[in-house]
DNA sequence: TCTGACCTGCGA
DNA sequence: TCGCAGGTCAGA
C-alpha cells in the first residue's frame, strides 16, 4: 500500500486532528504489530502524552509526543481513520487512540503487514535513506549513488536505503516520466539521465500528494475517501493499453517478484 | 542477490 | 479455488 504520497497525505490529514491533543487511552487489539515492546508498555507510555507534531521519513510516520515517539509503518494496507464508521473492515482495526477531547483515531490494517515501534526520543532509522520530498537530492548526488551500485534502475528506486519512500507503483511511473527502462543498469546512467530521473522523482511524488495518493484497494484517506492519483497513472496497471506518448502497448513484466510496467519504445 | 514468508480480501 | 496485491525481512 502506502508509498510516500499516501503516507504524506495521511500525515497532513492527521496533523490537525491530533496536534496538541492529549492521549487519554490507547487500545491495542493485535499486540504483535508492536515490534519493540509489549502492548501494555506501549499503551501505558502514551497515556497522558500531548501530541506535538507528526513527522514522516519515507514511508514511516513518526508521532512526536512529549517524551514518547510511536512510529508507524503502514505495510501494504495500513490506514488511519477518524471515524470507525468509515471502516470497510472494522474487524481489522488494531489500534485505537482516544484523546481527552473525546475524539479518537483508528489504525486499520487488513493484511497486518504494518509495524509499530515506540521510542523514548526521536528515532534514528539507520537503513533509511534521504526523503525525496523533505530532503534535497541533487542530480550530482543521485548520479553518485547510481554509479556506486550495480543493479537495475527499478530495484534502485525500490531500495529504501538510498532514497526512502518510493514503492512499486511510483517506481514504474517515475521511470516512464524519465524515459528510462526499468532494466537499465545504474552504473550506465549518464549525468543527463540522472537529472531527468531526479526531476521525475520530485514531479511524480508531488503530483501524487496533490491528488491524495493512489487507491487500488485498501488505501483510503483519513476521512475514508479514495485518493485520485490512480486516474493519472501512465503505465502502472496499464498492460496492453497504448502508451500515452507513442501509442505502443504497455508491457507488464516481473522484476524482483514485483510487477513492473513500462513502454518498450519510450523507455531506453 | 533472490525467494519465500508474513496475512487477508478480491476477482477471474 | 487460485493467483495476485501498494512492503519488508530473514535465510539460502
Amino acid at each position: 500500500m502506502p508509498e510516500l504520497p499516501e503516507v504524506e497525505t495521511i500525515r497532513r490529514q492527521l496533523l490537525p486532528l491530533c496536534r496538541d491533543q492529549v492521549i487519554d487511552a490507547v487500545t491495542v487489539k493485535t499486540p504483535y504489530l508492536i515490534k519493540n515492546c509489549t502492548a501494555a508498555v506501549f499503551c501505558d507510555a502514551l497515556q497522558g502524552r500531548r501530541v506535538r507534531h507528526l513527522d514522516r521519513i519515507g514511508k514511516y510516520l513518526i508521532w512526536e509526543c512529549e517524551g514518547a515517539y510511536p512510529v508507524f509503518h503502514l505495510g501494504m494496507t495500513g490506514i488511519f481513520l477518524q471515524d470507525r464508521r468509515e471502516s470497510r473492515y472494522p474487524q481489522h482495526i488494531h489500534v485505537e487512540i482516544g484523546f481527552e477531547s473525546g475524539q479518537a483515531l483508528y489504525f486499520q490494517d487488513m493484511r497486518k503487514f504494518g509495524k509499530i515501534w515506540l521510542y523514548p526520543s526521536y528515532p534514528e532509522i539507520p537503513t533509511l535513506g534521504t526523503d525525496p520530498i523533505t530532503g534535497r537530492i541533487t542530480p550530482a548526488q543521485l548520479l553518485s549513488w547510481l554509479q556506486r551500485r550495480k543493479t537495475t534502475l527499478k530495484q534502485f528506486l525500490m531500495n529504501q536505503t538510498p532514497i526512502a519512500g518510493i514503492g512499486n507503483i511510483y517506481a514504474s511511473e517515475i521511470l516512464f516520466e524519465s524515459s528510462l527502462s526499468p532494466y537499465r543498469k545504474t552504473d550506465e546512467v549518464t549525468a543527463a539521465e540522472a537529472q531527468r530521473l531526479q526531476r521525475a522523482i520530485g514531479r511524480i511524488l508531488n503530483d501524487a500528494i496533490e491528488r491524495f495518493g493512489t487507491t487500488y484497494s485498501a488505501y483510503r484517506t483519513v476521512n475514508g475517501q479514495s485518493g485520485e492519483n490512480q486516474n493519472f497513472l501512465k503505465v502502472y496497471q496499464r498492460e496492453g493499453q497504448p502508451c500515452v506518448s507513442c501509442g505502443e502497448a504497455i508491457i507488464k513484466t516481473v522484476m524482483g517478484s514485483r510487477s513492473t510496467f513500462y513502454c518498450p519504445r519510450c523507455q531506453k
